[in-house]
DNA sequence: AAATATTTTTAGACTAATCTAAAAAATATT
DNA sequence: AATATTTTTTAGATTAGTCTAAAAATATTT
């Protein structure tokens, strides 16, 4: 079955919205997700119920199908691969390789991904700590935690970003809180939920609640 | 400005078709070179020319702006480097990268093109040794020749083809005739211009004129 | 130069993807 | 339970790219 990019960008962008929760995604979160109106939408979803990709119901919302499944899988896979080339091969920064990755994840040929991903030296994870699933679709599942969740006296490495966003990835860099980086909480401020963390044994910064909540550590014991 | 794939595919079209002939290119040479009806070709011949990408007076065929020409040359540039990448670093055949690059050559990023080029040191040629345009859309220029107008004594070496179809680039390779061969005319039949070659100091075979006519060799002096 | 053949353009229609505005259904509020 | 609000769908239009069939222009042949 073949689908051109718009089909695959509304399978990502279900994909997305389904992950965590369970529940089918509305059409008003699509076009949230896609910037486009929810009259686009319902037609889209038409589309790709014909296909099978997702099961659709008037007014109850979608769910991908099995298929459906795989082909977002596929593309994620896609996406984060080409991220990792980017980043490792021709040193782009976290913050740059979305849009091209965005890109590139719609280019045909299996043969490609599997190279690129041999290539690559089959990688895990892409340049934001996101996990790359396998040929299967099976992902790396790591216990991480938002920062913001650590109290006093808890230490851990930097594994992961819930923002993708280049400005905030930037910020991320100027404070230094890049993947791989330690970090201890030194002090919590209720009021506002900003921390005070050592980083790397060294420096001590405060970092606010928009910051702290939007990256994942792996707790140390 | 931008293109859509379509709009760049045929751009690519009426560069390829006016890169050897310097009149104007016509409407059904077009839809020929991309497999298209005569009336799509007009339709899209208006719009690049409304983008002033082309010249276009009717009945009177097409020809390449300067920006039309840059912007031209700047996706063979693309397609040939992709389809270093994907021979040098993936470790794809030469037969098997056009279509891939085909598709590659519209992702739109000119710092990628050109992290790409230094990530494969700068190659003056793609893996059919047909010449990569520099940032500023010059090529190198080689002196090379068909294999079929050598006469017999004549040495060379394989440098490029003239056929990039999957079907004959896998002939060759069967033959042995891939780039860097060294070839000497043993015997020329005047009734089929078929040759008899000498491979690299070693094996001598025949081969036909539909073969000898689409290889490109330099001269050994 | 007139007749014929070929090439190119126009006309009109189709699909994919989108939109706005209005209607219908579902959900929330009083 | 009736009403109001929100969400979703339908209706109808638009743009890009394509097609076939017919008309117009150009080129070729006699």
């Amino acid at each position: 079955m073949e689908f051109t990019q718009t089909e695959e960008n509304y399978l990502k962008a279900i994909f997305k919205l389904s992950e965590h929760e369970g529940k089918p995604v509305s059409t008003n979160s699509i076009s949230g997700e896609l910037n486009t109106s929810a009259a686009s939408v319902t037609d889209m979803v038409q589309r790709l119920s014909s296909k099978e990709m997702i099961h659709y119901e008037k007014y109850k919302g979608v769910t991908l199908t099995k298929p459906g499944l795989k082909h977002a899988k596929a593309l994620v896979r896609k996406h984060r691969l080409w991220e990792v080339f980017l980043v490792e091969k021709l040193q782009f920064t976290w913050d740059e390789v979305h849009d091209i990755a965005e890109q590139l994840e719609h280019i045909q040929s299996d043969e490609l991904v599997e190279r690129l991903d041999a290539f690559l030296d089959h990688p895990r994870f892409d340049p934001h700590g996101d996990p790359i699933p396998d040929a299967d679709g099976k992902f790396t599942v790591s216990q991480r935690v938002p920062l913001a969740d650590l109290k006093i006296g808890d230490k851990g490495v930097v594994v992961g970003v819930q923002e993708h966003s280049p400005s905030f990835l930037q910020h991320l860099d100027k404070l230094g809180l890049v993947l791989g980086a330690e970090v201890e909480i030194i002090e919590v401020f209720e009021f506002d939920a900003s921390q005070v963390i050592r980083l790397n044994g060294k420096s001590e910064f405060s970092i606010s609640k928009q910051v702290n909540k939007n990256i994942f550590l792996k707790k140390s014991p």
